[in-house]
DNA sequence: TGGTTAGCCTAAAACGATTTAGCGAATCAA
DNA sequence: TTGATTCGCTAAATCGTTTTAGGCTAACCA
């Protein structure tokens, strides 16, 4: 059961294929074509079921009308919540989403790079990773729309969009500060990427705002990909050697392999104990206490995105690179 | 600064596009190309950089290297992490997946169906809904290989994996009556799939089973789309009328609106009440007392799905439609 | 010697659309 | 009446590959 060509639409309807691309596209008029063809031509096309080969379509255009999204983990909520909302709003405009996951190895970014541009897909929204630098900027000297969101590259100058991650942790730990804490931990990764140093920026900055001396013994770095078991033993080693009255998590996941540790060392918290998670999750609001979080406005963020991207494709020229920084949200409970 | 094509190569190194193709594609030896041109070629491709044009390729060969991946909901952690493992496992065969959700909406899925067709991905793996059944008969009739999972749509005839949710729910109750537990209520949506009435049948089964009577006014049926404080209103409604000692729910999601039911109500969990959930979330493990659910084996289900997948795609004839249920794991805890 | 075969390579068609250039008839202006 | 313009439509080139069918030379065989 082979699928109908315009071929078979225009020798249906005894025109030339040239005039049925012409109604498809919506150049009827344009192009002067009479209105007997062309309710002619529709009908036709409305009950074969004919459907553009969008192949063809875009070997010939060139574009596809498909935006490429990549990311770090789909299976992370921050991501995949983000993905849908872009997915939603592109939608709406006539945009289809195709999205994956680099897991934070660059071969794997650069081959989805590669993967996209030979899809010639419109454009790129890519959560960045070091080390993918000259493959964007390939991206972009070959005038490809490309925005980062989430996390940045200071060498690739290209739109960003972001939340403003210095000033999260920086009223997180203030807020701390408040509630009387002195000794706050930070628990961090060692991905190196300009999200992440902010937010140990901004609670450096905030300590010594506040007189207190930044202790690098209170920064926890947990390598990236390792076992969550591990993870967690290194949280529990941390509280059992330092006096720490608050942690700082620097991602929603690093709170929740935390919160394991706690549990298993039966640590409660409390008056006398507080912690904050970067990014909100469902099982904070659950937990008993619940659990403060710093929310990064999904919802603006994705919007702020697909704005970006529509701009830029809607322009011809090169458009100059913006950088949106998003205010968050600190949820305090319990 | 266009891309190369294959015909720049083909000049640069002064024999024919052919013989640049057959190179590319491996067929240079079974072509008898000598080993001289193959150096040549291959040297000139590797320094430019050429990557072959995948649309030019699909366009020609019909097929893409892509399988299309259409589920409910992708911010819904069950399907995000499917997702993932299904990436994962196709990538290392040399297939991009690429995905979509239906947000439960059949014109999105239609929508979405049509996208896959005209971008002529080579297999389709869909979490079905009711309403398709027409659409994706077409796929079938016109050879492509479509694996249904976690629902099945008993109208169509093709491959499906999904867990024993009949059994599952069946344990799941059968625990609480050993346990003592009497009245049993049942917390389900009102999507009318397979996978979530044989959830329901598992339940009464079980009951029946027992000797305890089955009691519509126990089961509570969540309608789809609405605003969680509806839901979380419907539960507290159905504790505070009925004499209840465990619950079973459906999904995960109806099982979080439910620990934030009973958290506003202050009703605990414990020896006189108890709840289990269909599919784990990360909330579970965290939450005190931590609280037993049904777990899907996600890595056996998407390998069996890929599996599957490339059984079709290697056999050129049409099999036999195959279902997989796979068992799934009660963990209780506390 | 002449016919086959093998080795090495290529011309051109095809995939299914978009788009440029232009043709013939009808209308219009002068 | 004639030249220009508009109208309604189409032929053919094009995008970048794969693949079929076959050309040319040199070696081989009888």
């Amino acid at each position: 059961m082979k699928s109908l060509s315009i071929k078979d639409i225009a020798v249906k309807a005894n025109v030339s294929i040239t005039t049925v691309s012409f109604i498809i596209n919506g150049k009827a008029k344009e192009k002067s074509i009479s209105e007997a063809v062309i309710e002619k031509v529709k009908k036709i096309i409305e009950e074969s079921g004919y459907k553009p080969n969008q192949i063809a379509r875009s070997l010939r255009t060139g574009n596809s009308n498909i935006i490429g999204l990549i990311i770090e983990d789909i299976s992370n909520s921050f991501f995949s919540r983000i993905a849908r909302l872009i997915e939603d709003k592109a939608y709406k405009r006539g945009y289809k989403i195709i999205y994956s996951s680099t897991e934070n190895n660059i071969d794997k970014a650069k081959e989805l790079i590669n993967l996209f541009k030979s899809r010639k897909v419109d454009a790129y929204i890519i959560s960045p990773i070091k080390g993918i630098e000259e493959d964007v900027q390939m991206l972009l000297d070959d005038g490809n729309p490309v925005i980062f969101f989430d996390r940045n590259l200071p060498d690739v100058k290209t739109s960003y969009v972001g939340a403003d991650h210095f000033n999260a942790s920086y009223q997180s730990i203030q807020s701390f500060i408040d509630q009387g804490k002195k000794n706050i931990a930070l628990v961090t990764t060692d991905i190196n990427v300009a999200q992440i140093t902010e937010r140990h920026d901004g609670y450096k900055k905030a300590l010594e705002d506040n007189g207190i001396v930044y202790d690098d013994s209170l920064v926890l770095k947990i390598h990236f990909n390792q076992e969550e078991n591990e993870t967690i033993a290194q949280i529990k080693s941390l509280l059992a050697h330092k006096k720490v009255d608050a942690v700082l998590f620097v991602t929603n996941y690093l709170a929740i392999s935390g919160l394991k540790a706690l549990k298993q060392i039966d640590k409660k918290i409390g008056d006398d104990f507080a912690i904050i998670a970067y990014d909100d999750h469902e099982a904070f609001e659950l937990h008993t206490p619940r659990i403060s979080a710093i929310q990064q406005p999904l919802e603006e963020i994705a919007e702020a995105i697909i704005k970006l991207i529509l701009n830029r494709l809607s322009s011809k020229g090169k458009l100059p690179a913006e950088e949106l920084i998003i205010p968050t949200r600190l949820v305090l409970r319990d």
